[in-house]
DNA sequence: ATGAATTACGGACCCCGTAACGATA
DNA sequence: TATCGTTACGGGGTCCGTAATTCAT
């Protein structure tokens, strides 16, 4: 039977071209090197190399095998890797959500209960996140509602309450209150990863213009050194500096329901596992 | 590293469900096998199998693992056979003829100097035969004449004379000699095996049908049990039934230059090895 | 004369089979 | 209790590296 190990080695020597270099390149011997040659020789059963006394190169016949060989490891590999990466997407719990802010503390938590368990999570519209928990792509899903479905189970996991971060010569600031109306129209600053808000907002503010920034320093940067407004929330509020918290602007609660919301865990409820019932013991 | 033989026993195992059982077709015994599934776990590094205390069965990865180690045995394989094949192609002689006749002889002689080559022969259309020689394809083909042609070289093997196969009642039967001309229009009995003969018998009789008898069985018995004309040679002479040759029929020979013809084996010049050179020493 | 491949030789280690064991139907 | 899989153990074979040899540049 022809030998892993010593397919390797024709093909090092195919690249190489000598044996020694062969045998440095595979830290082994160099008389082991010429018994397997002539081992694999032995085993294709027609000659693959052109030999003098003190030289060895491949012959047309070696070279096609060599080439053939190469293949073959390459597969060989491939077979090893596609077993391992299903394995993985086995033991992988698929998590999606539609803020990326509780993700940490999801992942955390799930962590704890799957130890050996790899997590794959993402941030994802909220209509593809319902999709993918009924057909079975995520094993759970983060909502900002619970879903009104027999199959899917459902356990509220957090709050979030937005608010007007104004800075404190704004016309508002003084406000105790504000609804999304009364902002309506005014340009604002937006910080690209918030998952559902951003949509939420451009659709309850469609006057505004919203300055979208990539960058998390710069966008904290823009808080400090302009008077845009900006949107904050109870959960983010302790990472803004405090010059921000204490100092230039004032939050001022948002009054519409639509932006406090609750965060439901989802899980299909024939799911195994499943996940929730592991995550509240 | 990954071991052939162990995949080798563990798409067995893949096929017949049981240890012992896979033990038995691969003969070795089953704590060997026991042993080679746990190295061949331990080298994809996830689990395999689903194990009870006497027990033991593919989980899903182990099946397609399996599959893929299956094809990779095949791939295997094909990579021996086609470096067999290559190898093969490469020591094998290609020889064309126009004729059957000296196909067996030729085949004799070329052995006798290539001990160690295949030979592979065909019966071949002419101009394929000449296309064959000058691209390379053959290394030697036999022609019914020498073609002039700087790139080829020529020798002569043999010749052939037609005559034909009449009974003795025929009204040429008393004939010294015959032209093809004077029997046109006269229904013959053909064999099929005849080469290039086939062709120029059907050009210079045009008018004569031609049964055409693909056993050789068949053949003889007609000749003995039919007033029909055939072709005869002076090659084929010999292996003609007494009772024709003596008996009820009697060979009267063609006079047209082109139904006496002296064949050619044909090489290229360059060509490394020449046959030729190599058959007349 | 240096460097390449091959052959010779001795020892370590791997790998196999027999035997013993555990568990399940 | 018979069958299946796993673990224990001992011996033989394989395979490796060092050393020696041969040949060519």
């Amino acid at each position: 039977m022809v030998d892993y190990e010593i397919l390797h080695q024709f093909v090092t020597f195919y690249r190489t071209g000598t044996l020694r270099e062969t045998a440095e390149k595979m830290h082994i011997s160099q008389p082991t090197l010429t018994r397997n040659m002539q081992k694999l020789e032995a085993e294709f059963g027609v000659p693959l190399f052109n030999r003098t006394k003190n030289s060895i190169s491949l012959n047309e016949t070696g070279i096609l095998a060599a080439e053939d060989a190469r293949m073959l490891l390459k597969q060989t590999e491939n077979m090893l890797q596609r077993t391992r990466d299903f394995d993985r997407k086995k033991r992988t719990i698929m998590l999606g959500a539609c803020t990326p802010v509780y993700i940490p503390e999801l992942i955390h938590r799930i962590t704890a209960v799957y130890p050996t368990a790899a997590i794959s999570s993402e941030v994802q519209k909220i209509p593809l996140l319902l999709e993918g928990i009924r057909n079975g792509y995520y094993h759970a899903v983060l909502l900002p509602f619970c879903p009104e479905d027999n199959d899917l189970s459902c356990r509220k996991w957090g709050e979030e309450h937005l608010s007007f971060l104004l800075p404190k010569r704004h016309r508002f600031a003084r406000r105790k209150s504000l609804s999304v109306s009364e902002m309506n129209g005014e340009n604002m600053l937006l910080f690209q990863d918030i998952g559902f808000w951003h949509d939420l907002v451009v659709e309850k503010m469609p006057d505004s213009r919203f300055l979208v920034q990539t960058e998390r320093y710069t966008f904290m940067e823009l808080i400090e050194n302009s008077t845009m407004p900006v949107f904050t929330t109870d959960y983010s509020f302790d990472s803004l500096p405090d010059s921000v918290s204490i100092g230039s602007r004032v939050a001022v609660p948002i009054t519409d329901p639509a932006f406090n919301v609750s965060y439901y865990l989802v899980c299909k409820r024939n799911a195994s596992p499943k996940i929730i019932d592991r995550l509240w013991p």
